[in-house]
DNA sequence: AGTTTGCGCAACCGATAGGTTGCACGTATA
DNA sequence: TATACGTGCAACCTATCGGTTGCGCAAACT
């Protein structure tokens, strides 16, 4: 099945392994040897992982190592650029606020 | 229970409500009728959203008004904050590629 | 060639998510 | 005061999620 993003996002495990991924490349069991649990369950957040295509396998013998998408993870970044604009709005207001407040001193 | 922002983003129905949200104030039942879905089911997501502090409720008579609340949305960005630079470290080896084949012709 | 190692896939299982219906309570309206 | 309206809460049901164990296969080691 086709993942979205944001539900890969969800689980603090899978973000866990983004961390790690995004300074340096991993192997499946090298991972699971920073969780508490086993290759197996591991190997299942990779997959959702690499389903929508968050982080790219490289193969290397029977080895895998998993690098860190970017490109992909900006599109969290563009979703979240429709509500920039509302929370620099929201600062301006307090802004105001505070402004007021001084000249109300 | 206490919800964290990245499992309440993964509902699309939560997201959709967002962007409505940040619009414009919206009551429950304003929303349900926006959804193919009863109020209950709308009013669950409203709680989830509630409880990880993402909307505000603003009380008007027996009608509650619930409002983005944009400072909880920027967790996303500081989250986001540490993969920034590693995108943009993946661009500029991008730009070195394409110079390196500009070089070569 | 036989054994070990790294990995993915399938089957299974308990917990939870997201939907439904029904109900209770406070607020407006007649 | 009786009635209608807007909302939240609880019970229930099904699908999915996140974990487990067990297996098969290809690559590396001896």
């Amino acid at each position: 099945m086709k993942q979205d993003i944001f539900q890969a996002i969800a689980d603090p495990t899978r973000r866990a392994i983004l961390t790690l991924i995004a300074v340096q490349a991993l192997t499946p069991n090298a991972m699971a040897e920073k969780f508490d649990m086993t290759r197996q369950a591991v190997s299942k957040h990779i997959k959702v992982l690499h389903e929508c295509e968050l982080i790219k396998p490289v193969h290397s013998g029977r080895e895998i190592y998993y690098h860190f998408n970017a490109k992909k993870m900006q599109e969290f970044d563009h979703w979240l650029a429709q509500f920039r604009q509302n929370w620099e709005t929201q600062f301006n207001q307090l802004d105001q606020l505070l402004t007021t407040i001084k000249e109300q001193k």
